[in-house]
DNA sequence: TATTGTTATACTCTATAACTATA
DNA sequence: TATAGTTATAGAGTATAACAATA
């Protein structure tokens, strides 16, 4: 035995809870969509900043470049974006999403505005706090 | 392009934040005590809780049942616990640490003891309301 | 040589479900 | 038949590193 408490651990706590809200909000649109969170993010980054790199968002959104490539190509394949070669450095891939990629946006925003509300509702006030908690420990010390 | 901001979006900070602060603690005890973070979960366990059978720590603990039993056999082989069966219910398995568990979770105790601190500090008087805010999205449901 | 993106590999997680043994 | 635990399997996620094309 000893007075080592688990339960007000941060990293566990922390994985605990992101574990269930991320499975909780892929219900939202992973049958709906057929997506994954990966693929997910990626649409979220290209609907908010328009058309980018794989490198780009490899570095915007936590995921290696291979889980983005990989990503990329299953969303080209199914139609929701389109993959072009940078004019200038060949090297660079410029993805954009389609007009089908642009429309399902248009729901999956709805759906994850609505969940957000729902977390912030259940939050209460303090949602502003986990939030500034959440963006000083997210900060990097690297770089 | 669209209004959503994924940067703003609960699931998504949480999940990349725990994915960080979960590494980062991996960091500390991983190579240095050989054991991975289910196996970390379930000694902590025992340590704080005594005795347990599987299905208590699957419970408690948030891995299935599968997933506690396999480091469970991991830990015993390596004899860091010990499984015994229960007098009175011969389906129970009771888990119990070994000196040896018990030793290294002492020292298990003070490196997290030490991260929890250095995290603690980077998080300054909000701390707190981390963990408010953490308790309140983590009440379950269901049941 | 260094960089961008792709592909390969291997290892861990996660989610299920089949299976056993006991109750 | 229900429950506790084990084992099997398949699908994601993660971490690296090799590789081809371009700079």
């Amino acid at each position: 035995m000893s007075d080592f408490d688990l339960d007000s651990f941060i990293p566990y706590r922390l994985a605990v809870l992101a574990g269930k809200v991320s499975r909780e909000f892929s219900q939202h649109y992973s049958q709906r969509f057929g997506i994954s969170r990966a693929e997910w993010r990626v649409v979220a980054h290209l609907s908010a900043a328009g058309p980018a790199s794989v490198g780009e968002i490899h570095q915007r959104v936590d995921m290696d470049k291979s889980r983005v490539s990989r990503a990329a190509s299953r969303l080209e394949k199914v139609g929701l974006l389109t993959k072009e070669e940078h004019p200038v450095d060949g090297r660079l891939v410029k993805l954009s999403l389609t007009e089908a990629g642009e429309a399902m946006m248009q729901e999956l925003e709805e759906v994850a505005n609505a969940y957000q509300a729902e977390l912030l509702a259940r939050l209460g006030p303090e949602g502003d706090a986990l939030f500034a908690s959440v963006e000083r420990l997210g900060e990097r010390e690297d770089t």
